[in-house]
DNA sequence: CGAGTCCTGTGT
DNA sequence: ACACAGGACTCG
């Protein structure tokens, strides 16, 4: 479910109430929700000080330090992960996090997707991600992306190039960028190129301030949905007037994963 | 590049 | 009963 737009407003809605606190235990309900051995993992979280909170792509990273020593949480919450700040653990509950002054952390999960892990330095698979979106800059974008021959929609969901785009953002990007979501990226000339850089920037910023894209589960660390889905104009919109032309969207299969666009808009 | 896997819930 | 779902890994 969530991409950047969710990540950063879980982030934010949950920082405040957690910078600074002592984690003092953590149960693992759904023991492959931990990356590693569970049991271990509640062991060295235990006592640990929450630095930071921070995202990396869809990633939440909590900075921890104990006795000194720093080290590092990530949670990465797939489809249907939520984080819920001072709630009644229910039975989709998968892990929960006490903190001092009597704070708790539900991690609620449908699918069981979602996964926690520990390490004492900085975690291998974040430092494997491409750069932030929202910090890359427009030529820098555009040289990386005149790099790779790969489809335009598998790219921009493959986080190694960029990280946080998900479904929602890479369809809803292209069209804005009026690209067709299989063209090679390699073909996209440079004034194109500068288009989807702020197509990308613009869509999630834009969603970022709506509190996120809620269709189904999504919500905030205090349960509060967002409502950029009201402002989407082609993901899951098959058969609709397109917003530009009012021909239908069409839906695909791209890197198996459903693709909407407007065959009118977006040309190959 | 595609297919299968991890999971549960919802809608047709 | 079947298709589909904001993700990402592993395999061939």
């Amino acid at each position: 479910m969530p991409e950047l737009p969710e990540v950063e407003t879980v982030k934010r809605s949950l920082a405040p109430h957690l910078d600074g606190k002592t984690i003092e235990s953590v149960v693992f309900y759904w023991p492959r929700t931990c990356l590693g051995d569970p049991d271990a993992t509640s062991a060295q979280l235990a006592g640990q000080r929450i630095d930071q909170v921070g995202r990396h792509g869809k990633y939440l990273l909590f900075r921890l330090s104990k006795h000194g020593r720093d080290s590092f949480l990530w949670i990465h919450l797939r489809m249907t992960g939520n984080l819920l700040l001072n709630t009644r653990p229910g039975p989709h509950t998968r892990a929960e996090m006490f903190l001092s002054g009597g704070t708790s952390v539900v991690f609620h999960d449908i699918r069981k997707f979602g996964k926690w892990q520990w390490s004492r330095d900085f975690p291998e698979r974040l430092a494997q991600l491409g750069p932030e979106p929202l910090e890359i800059d427009a030529e820098d974008f555009v040289r990386r992306l005149a790099r790779r021959s790969m489809r335009l929609k598998a790219l921009l969901l493959d986080q190694e190039f960029l990280r946080g785009l998900g479904n929602i953002y890479a369809d809803e990007a292209l069209f804005r960028a009026k690209l067709h979501p299989e063209r090679s990226a390699a073909s996209v000339g440079p004034r194109k190129a500068r288009a989807l850089h702020k197509a990308i920037r613009d869509v999630l910023q834009e969603s970022i301030s709506a509190g996120g894209t809620s269709i189904n589960n999504y919500v905030d660390g205090q349960g509060s949905r967002g409502y950029f889905q009201l402002r989407t104009q082609v993901y899951g919109k098959a058969g609709e007037p397109c917003a530009n032309c009012a021909s239908p969207v069409r839906r695909i299969v791209v890197a198996q994963r459903s693709t909407h666009y407007c065959p009118r808009c977006q040309r190959r």
